[in-house]
DNA sequence: CTAGTTTCTGACCGGCGAGTCATTGACTCG
DNA sequence: CGAGTCAATGACTCGCCGGTCAGAAACTAG
């Protein structure tokens, strides 16, 4: 029973948080920066935020939250047979890249290290979470699927993927146009196919991507 | 014809400034904490470096410019023999693991994002040199060597590459002990080559893998 | 020892920006 | 319409820290 808060303001504050972290930094982004890209006063922010450091993280924590909801489609990979593999594998691999695209802004700020006591390590943490994710969907496909090869060890493959990722975030951070994530993905699976999986399966996933790659 | 100045000043300072930039990074690093950790008041800082920017940006040079002369030992590889090179690559990978882990310090300052202005993107940077380095030396192997399998595309393997090499610099900042460099090393190589080299050549180098695994 | 020279010290200054809060004014209800 | 409520404002405060510089200290030459 007064005057209402506008329903947009937080998203606004938000929004144009990520685009003043992802080009300064939290050390150099500025509270009146924000405030004034989303068109209020500065002390509208601490109607929405304890401190720069608590926007920061609730940025930080979305971003990851949704990325790691994406990437839960790599888990229906367990039911597929090898042939409907391959086109499984890269629909996730698109849709794990449209979002990091969408989110390029968040994505920067997590990408940056900030050893700082305030939110410590987020890109490691980032990092982190992604090799664990990848670690036990490795470890859990090793079980059920039989495709990969008896001695690849879990946590040199998902330590290579993780690399992996983390260079095509750059790459993304990096890069103003949109890139051609299908192909990318496509040439990168080729090698640690190869060097992962059973022979056998290996040859098969290869075939089937080479098909991929001449169809696109 | 005066008071000397001390020799081991400026030395000190960096070995300080590393230190307090390594824990807390440049923004959240202060002056006094770098001169106090040296021994010395916090005017003599002026006496050596322009800003606090200028010695972290310092630091960070250093530290590149020796690991990139370290990763020189790459070169020395195409003119081995295939029998010969798998121990040439460990050996190789030996040096830089150790140069990295000697250098912790400085190497978690470098793997930080910054994109503030005054050194904008030094991890950037830093990866990014070692993108193009290794794509450099692919590329020359390939041309020279002949173990690459044909379509194996130079940037992708790099983009790999690359990507464990973060990876493992991620595992050396974060431990307090050394890992054993040699035995991932191997682990991870014998994914690549299976998956990089012609078939017949990336059998004898996983053959010798093998050997160098069972010998250590 | 003294004068001259350079190193080193640390109290001080100034600017900056996070966070505050008295005030304004938009809105609701009766 | 007026009283009451709460969102929003922005001038202000305050602490912090980068950078300065007058002076003390250390040393040398003669």
């Amino acid at each position: 029973m007064a005057r209402p808060a506008n329903p947009n303001l937080q998203g606004a504050l938000i929004e144009a948080g990520r685009l003043e972290f992802a080009t300064k930094g939290l050390a150099e982004a500025r509270i009146e920066d924000i405030t004034r890209r989303a068109g209020v006063s500065k002390g509208a922010f601490y109607l929405h935020f304890e401190s720069k450091e608590a926007m920061f993280e609730h940025i930080a924590r979305d971003f990851v939250d949704g990325l790691l909801r994406v990437m839960n489609c790599f888990d229906s990979l367990q039911t597929l047979e090898p042939r409907e593999l391959v086109p499984a594998i890269l629909n996730c691999d698109d849709q794990v890249s449209e979002y990091l695209w969408e989110h390029r802004p968040a994505l920067r700020i997590v990408m940056e290290g900030l050893p700082s006591t305030a939110c410590s390590g987020l890109g490691d943490q980032f990092v982190g979470a992604l090799e664990s994710y990848m670690r036990a969907t490795i470890v859990r496909h090793k079980e059920t699927m039989e495709v990969f090869s008896p001695d690849t060890d879990p946590d040199v493959a998902a330590l290579l993927l993780t690399g992996a990722i983390v260079m095509f975030c750059r790459r993304i951070v990096r890069s103003d146009d949109k890139p051609d994530f299908r192909k990318s993905s496509i040439a990168l699976r080729k090698i640690l196919y190869g060097g992962m999986f059973r022979p056998e399966v290996g040859r098969a996933l290869l075939d089937a991507l080479q098909a991929q790659e001449a169809h696109s």
